[in-house]
RNA sequence: CGGGGUAUAGCGCAGUUGGUAGCGUUCCUGGUUUGGGACCAGGCGGUCGCGUGUUCGAGUCACGCUGCCCCGACCA
């Protein structure tokens, strides 16, 4: 069964429609007839399943362990944290009823209004409030921490507008909540999952990531800090990719989980909580993809290798898959996942194109040339290079080819992010620059009102004050009142 | 919730001064093809978003409603 394919969108077109056909036609995801919600399809969850299995085990390591935690939150526990509601209640779906029954003329069901519930159950947007008030229940004593539990779900925020990935009214995630003695280990919990992230996402994903703190008014709602990792997409907008927060004592304090420490003293717990979600898969996307397709990672990709054989008789077919199979099974044989397509319904320039809008890292040719002169033609999705190779030590030559793809291709967003990242010292140089992408470095003196007149002019956003760079006091290019450090500036997702 | 669009086959679209439904593609069947998105022939598929009105007659005109898209506000 053939499929459309159409031309995609070119990049540097319409960067925004490229990216959405991209989705849609590598078969990833589509919009869901229900209002804002996403389908994923198979071959856009087998990414995400890959995404999550290293996440899983990068959080085993650090002593973190998963559970699982009710979608319904009583609308009381949401208002216990006065700075937390307020960030969410915007945008939080309720569920008011519990029962529906036919209507008047039999051809429906209405609402039963008998069936009201005495308090309203909100759709987790986030699950701070219902697992604090279970850990109320588990810590008693400095010996029942730290509690270091993560939880797979999906969450759901009321979006005014939405994306394939990057902003869905509900989305798969992972959130990870801990909690501590001690404000300096919870700080450190908080750091560390930072570093989880960024290691998974530069080192699998292949994106390169910035990672830093938010300004006060970018902080996630209840927390102290927000630390969070943000990479450039190629049109150079920002895209969040991962946040960790230490939470301080305000979720400990809410929902009154009190352990009884060393000295036999009361304390509140200390907290963290810590998510990426579904929004990595645009993060992939966007960074690596161009105007075939899809470009994925060898660590994630599906299918690693796809076989393609030529023929012109039943024979010559008969004669292929013999040898193809020895190829194939040699490859496995080293853990690489290989697809061999001899689907004689599709022509061999089809399954090229196809394979390549799906992002297939490395394609391997074998039709009658090849049998004869024991080779087989080899292409890098990466690059589109093609070469032709000799059977013998194929597996090798593939598996360095792989780990070279892996490489390269995080080489090049970082170039490319690198030679978008500006220092700024002049608000109107910037304000001519800012729109056309890039993070700008650029000094800034703590003030909110900075920030806001940078949004309100510009539409850019103060993304984060970057660890690793080395900091110079300076004078902010807005007010121009003194600047303890540069921050990184940018247009968001 | 403000401002602007749009609604006709699974998808993308045309449809003139009102005259009874069309193109491309997908899909199905048969054949020829197969080293970069094949070709030929045949076929399936539509209460023209919903409702009311004007008219001998409405996809087309008027009014109302609804959905969706884009631009704002909000945002992992």
């Amino acid at each position: 069964m053939a499929k459309e394919l159409k031309e995609l969108t070119k990049r540097s077109v319409n960067y925004s429609e490229w990216y959405n056909q991209l989705v849609v036609k590598a078969d990833l995801a589509e919009q869901s007839d229900v209002r804002g919600c996403m389908v994923i399809k198979p071959y856009g969850y087998a990414i995400w399943e890959k995404i999550q299995r290293v996440l899983d085990d990068k959080f085993k390591e650090t002593g973190v362990v998963n559970a699982y935690f009710p979608l319904l939150i009583p609308k009381s526990f949401l208002s216990r944290e006065a700075e937390h509601v307020e960030g969410f209640a915007k945008e939080c779906a309720v569920v008011t009823h519990y029962r529906l029954k036919t209507n008047e003329s039999h051809d429906g069901v209405v609402v039963d209004p008998a069936a009201k519930l005495e308090e309203e159950l909100i759709i987790r947007p986030t699950s701070e409030t219902i697992i604090w008030n279970t850990y109320r229940n588990w810590i008693k004593s400095y010996r029942d921490l730290p509690v270091l539990c993560n939880q797979w779900c999906n969450v759901m925020r009321w979006e005014m507008r939405t994306r394939l990935f990057l902003r869905t009214s509900e989305f798969l995630w992972q959130e990870g909540h801990t909690a501590h003695a001690t404000r300096e280990e919870a700080e450190e919990r908080a750091r560390l999952m930072l570093r989880v992230y960024a290691d998974v996402v530069e080192n699998y994903l292949a994106v390169p990531v910035v990672q830093g703190v938010k300004s006060e008014t970018e902080r996630f709602a209840g927390a102290l800090d927000t630390y969070t990792i943000e990479a450039m997409m190629q049109d150079g907008k920002a895209l969040q990719s991962g946040t960790s927060h230490f939470l301080g004592q305000n979720f400990g304090r809410a929902f009154d989980v009190q352990f009884l420490n060393r000295e036999n003293r009361p304390e509140y717990a200390w907290a963290t909580s810590w998510g990426v979600s579904t929004r990595l898969m645009g993060a992939l996307i966007m960074t690596h993809s161009d105007d075939n397709g899809l470009v994925l990672p060898p660590a994630l990709a599906p299918t690693q290798v796809v076989v393609i054989p030529i023929w012109k008789t039943d024979e010559q077919l008969a004669a292929i898959n013999a040898k193809a199979q020895g190829v194939v099974d040699g490859l496995r044989a080293r853990g690489l996942s290989v697809k061999y397509d001899n689907d004689g319904n599709k022509r061999p320039g089809f399954k090229f194109a196809d394979y390549e809008l799906k992002g297939v890292p490395v394609r391997l040719v074998m039709g009658a040339r090849d049998l004869e002169n024991g080779t087989v033609e080899v292409m890098r999705r990466d690059t589109l290079e093609k070469v032709t190779v000799g059977l013998d030590g194929i597996e090798a030559y593939v598996e360095g080819l792989l780990k070279d793809i892996q490489r390269n291709i995080f080489e090049k967003a970082r170039a490319f992010r690198d030679a978008h990242v500006y220092e700024c010292d002049d608000y109107e140089d910037f304000k001519r620059r800012v729109k056309d992408g890039g993070f700008f470095l650029c000094h800034w003196d703590g003030s909110a009102e900075t920030e806001a007149r940078i949004k309100e002019e510009t539409q850019a956003t103060i993304r984060c004050v970057p660890f690793g760079y080395e900091q110079t006091p300076g004078i902010d290019m807005v007010s121009g009142r003194p600047a303890k450090c540069r921050v990184i500036i940018a247009r968001a997702y």
